[in-house]
RNA sequence: GGCCCUAUCGUCUAGUGGUUAGGACACAUGGUUUUCAUCCAUGCAACCGGAGUUCGAUUCUCCGUAGGGCUACCA
């Protein structure tokens, strides 16, 4: 069985990058069978919130992204938070194991000491690599300074391979040469591990068989190799994937405007169109599909179609596909989406209509929306206030034929005593008769006169859902209007 | 600077040792529609450059170039 996680840090809002890694792993475990796992990466104390590890969960429900294991589901590898398995003392232990077999040596450099260094190597322009000042220090020096309150870091003596192979899922095997990693953190100062060194514990002890994240990734990844060798554990199977970039092509970031999931919620997405869309950031079907629902994405989705190169984040590809997923809602589904984001003045235009009526009217309006929000610029026409309307008629010019159309639909219509969409049309088109056939010449003057707009939804519809009462108060406006 | 990854329309991408290099978004035009939108049709538009291998390279190799990543006691 396979196993693979998904590890962010709650040290901000989830972003969009961060999303796709996740629904990456989570698709490969869905299409491979694999226990997918939630692990919270909370070991940089200064930038970790409890807020941003909320941000994280409430992405993950909006997705529909269903940990297997985590904090809050628990499971028999937890706990899955490291701040906790700190706590629990799971580093230490493998740590004292490297300390004493000597992979590791205490470092009680400073930071003045180590940027200095680096400003030297620099200089030279050679790669920095620590000096190893410290894994010099004689056994009574180290206990001496242990001893005292020195700060110190626990170090990982780099070995000197010349060629180390990183085979990754994605692309060709990576050679790195050793002797250019410098040593680095295991345990920092403040008592932490670093995450390079909690990676890899956490992955060895999970049993992650394979790891799926960012392509910024590669070049930590010799390290975590070195590391798990050093340990005695096997290493998982490597995955990087390709970047998502802003329009810029850089790295997507904070600057490149929205970015966090939840900004996309508020906007107006739908998470499965933000889901099929992350999906095909970096990932192809075999054939030219373009929508999927999550089902055949779970069968169809796999690790030898993931592309190798940087993709940018297209946000207008992102809203036609919205647009796509808002058509083939239901009716009620579209409105139960939809009903979060009225404004004021949708709310006190549809607060006049009876739920059902409410719903129609939102999905005769579908068509136009690309977002949830933009619900707001058509329901104009299915105002009911007789002031706004009137004003709005008052601004218009009618022709004599206009009139006398508008004047003779509002006859005709009357005459029911119950509006039905049978009975406009059937009205409509014994105008349009009328008129030697010319939809136009009647449609156009109706909307305007009764509706106040020269656009919007279809009018018949319109025209049914603001019923009798409405129309028989405008009949008697235009008539007054129109005799004058 | 060093190390690493990548390179097909503006964008997301498919694809091949010989193809009219395919699809989608966007854009343009036309059609459908009472209008906007939707929908449909059509069009515009790409193999980063140079060598090499080969009868033939967009495809394989090398070198450039460009972009991206890493180079932390951040993950």
């Amino acid at each position: 069985m396979k196993r693979v996680r998904f590890a962010p840090s709650p040290t901000g809002n989830l972003h969009i990058g961060t999303l796709r890694t996740a629904l990456f792993n989570w698709l490969f475990a869905k299409r491979y069978n694999a226990t997918y796992v939630l692990r919270i990466e909370d070991t940089d104390k200064a930038r970790s919130k409890p807020e941003y590890e909320d941000n994280i969960y409430e992405g993950m429900d909006w997705m529909e992204i269903v940990e297997d294991e985590g904090p809050k589901k628990g499971g028999k590898f937890g706990p899955y938070r490291q701040t906790e398995r700190i706590v629990e003392g799971i580093y230490q232990k493998q740590l004292n194991r490297l300390l004493e077999e000597k992979k590791a040596y205490y470092c009680f450099c400073t930071d003045k000491d180590l940027d200095a260094e680096r400003e030297e190597a620099k200089q030279k322009n050679r790669p920095y690599i620590y000096s190893r000042k410290c894994l010099r220090l004689n056994p009574d020096e180290i206990a001496d300074k242990l001893n005292s309150e020195i700060s110190r870091t626990v170090k990982f003596e780099v070995p000197d391979t010349k060629s180390l192979i990183v085979s990754d899922g994605v692309r060709d095997d990576i050679d790195f040469d050793c002797s250019l990693i410098s040593d680095f953190v295991l345990l920092k100062s403040d008592g932490n591990p670093s995450y390079n060194y909690s990676v890899v514990v956490d992955d060895a002890l999970m049993e992650i068989t394979d790891v799926i994240r960012g392509e910024d990734h590669i070049s930590n990844t010799p390290k975590q190799l070195l590391l798990f060798k050093a340990l005695g554990f096997t290493p998982p199977q490597y995955h990087h994937l390709p970047m998502i970039l802003g329009q810029d092509k850089s790295k997507l970031s904070k600057r490149h405007g929205a970015t966090a999931v939840t900004d996309y919620e508020s906007q107006g997405y739908l998470s499965d169109a933000l889901y099929n869309f992350l999906a095909l950031l970096g990932w192809s079907p075999t054939d030219t599909t373009e929508i999927f629902d999550r089902a055949s994405l779970s069968t169809l989705f796999s690790m030898d179609r993931i592309s190798k190169s940087n993709a940018v984040f297209d946000v207008t590809k992102l809203k036609w596909m919205n647009g796509q997923y808002i058509r083939s809602l239901s009716e009620s589904a579209l409105s139960e989406k939809v009903k979060p984001f009225l404004d004021d003045a949708s709310n006190a235009i549809l607060a006049e209509y009876s739920e059902s009526d409410v719903s129609k009217i939102i999905y005769s309006v579908r068509d136009n929306l690309a977002l949830l929000p933009d619900i707001n610029g058509y329901l104009e026409s299915f105002n009911t206030s007789f002031e706004s309307f009137s004003e709005k008629v008052k601004g218009f010019q009618f022709t004599d034929s206009e009139r006398q159309v508008v004047l003779d639909f509002c006859k005709n219509i009357l005459e029911y005593s119950d509006i039905t969409s049978e009975n406009v049309s059937k009205t409509m088109d014994i105008i349009v008769e009328k008129n030697d056939g010319k939809k136009g010449k009647v449609f156009k003057p109706i909307r305007k006169a009764l509706i106040g707009l020269e656009r919007g939804p279809n009018i018949v519809e319109i025209l049914t859902l603001l019923g009798r009462e409405n129309l028989s108060k405008r009949a008697s406006f235009l008539n007054e209007l129109f005799s004058v």
